[in-house]
DNA sequence: TGGGGGGATGTCACTTGGTGTCATCACCTT
DNA sequence: AAGGTGATGACACCAAGTGACATCCCCCCA
């Protein structure tokens, strides 16, 4: 992972091939599919982790929480999990921002953890339709505020950034 | 485009080479990626025009039109525009929804939709965030709306959906 | 009317991402 | 010491793209 942030920092995603980065990090390609499914996967690993938190986070939300707040419970967690990678969300971030390819992905980790979110509600007996639109509007938030808190140099401001958002959406969808 | 269409609905996706669809089409690869800039390509041909459409109607908007409003005269012309098309989109659906790198590839069309429609709102005056925001949510409705309206038989219902998906959002992430 | 020029297509060679298969090696167990 | 297991290497192969150049067809104009 060190060595191909490395390699795409230095000379781009796509002029760096797998090759590159196995002998970079002293193995073979076989070995890096071994690792990773195809080459942008290597800047999403840890993917997973922050769906189960974030599942664990609308899980444990309590019990008469309307959705949208346990979905912000979520939110709390985010704003933990970075506060101490805001340097290397931003190296990351220009990284995918430079290729197409990476914002796919970025987008399809993001739906599946909307994906994610939207079972976890269900599971706290809400509609389909409330818990598809409440996982949607979360991970909106935290994709807009997060676009945002890797633009300014204080790392703690991510929760307040998302309250924003949040706020903005709600009154951008307000009835008239 | 429809011989890819055809081969991918017979076969799949992943098992449809270049050289088949460029074969059925009575052409060679090389020409194949004259038109399209690579295979995903070819099932994401009007989304220039469906994103033209959605602004026209942002910009057309009467000017004293709240922001969402204006983004709700966009979801108006989807309606119309896929009114005739409802077969077509749920083969589109069927073929899209069964590969990953295809989902992707809709993700991030979705996403430049939301782009444009935010440079509209911008461009009628309304703030950096609330554009984003508003243009966002307009995307989800329609995104949310389109998978209900494809699984269902009645083509016409479309911008029923559209506004129930609306109401969902405004109520789920109306403060407490 | 017959060149000539430009745009579309074909040909071919090449790079790179990604995969299947088998060999090898290191380490652990008993 | 033997055997088993998991990780790695070696190698061949396929398919997506791309660059460079040849060819062809059609339209324009002297």
């Amino acid at each position: 992972m060190s060595a191909a942030i490395t390699l795409f920092e230095q000379q781009g995603y796509d002029e760096t091939t797998i090759a590159e980065i196995a002998e970079a990090a002293g193995l073979t390609k076989r070995t890096f599919f071994r690792y990773f499914a195809d080459k942008r996967e290597v800047l999403f690993n840890g993917s997973e982790e922050l769906i189960e938190l974030w599942v664990a986070a609308v899980a444990s939300a309590p019990p008469d929480a309307r959705p949208m707040a346990a979905v912000s419970a979520g939110l709390d967690q985010m704003a933990d999990l970075f506060l101490e990678r805001h340097e290397y969300a931003a190296i990351r971030s220009r990284i995918v921002n430079a290729n197409q390819e990476l914002q796919e992905r970025e987008l399809i980790k993001l739906q599946s953890l909307a994906g994610a979110i939207k079972m976890a509600l269900i599971a706290r007996g809400v509609s389909l339709n409330a818990a598809i639109l409440a996982a949607q509007a979360g991970v909106t938030v935290f994709h807009v505020a997060f676009a945002r808190w890797v633009e300014q140099d204080d790392p703690t401001v991510f929760r307040r950034l998302m309250d924003e958002s949040l706020d903005e959406l709600r009154s951008v969808t307000a009835a008239a």
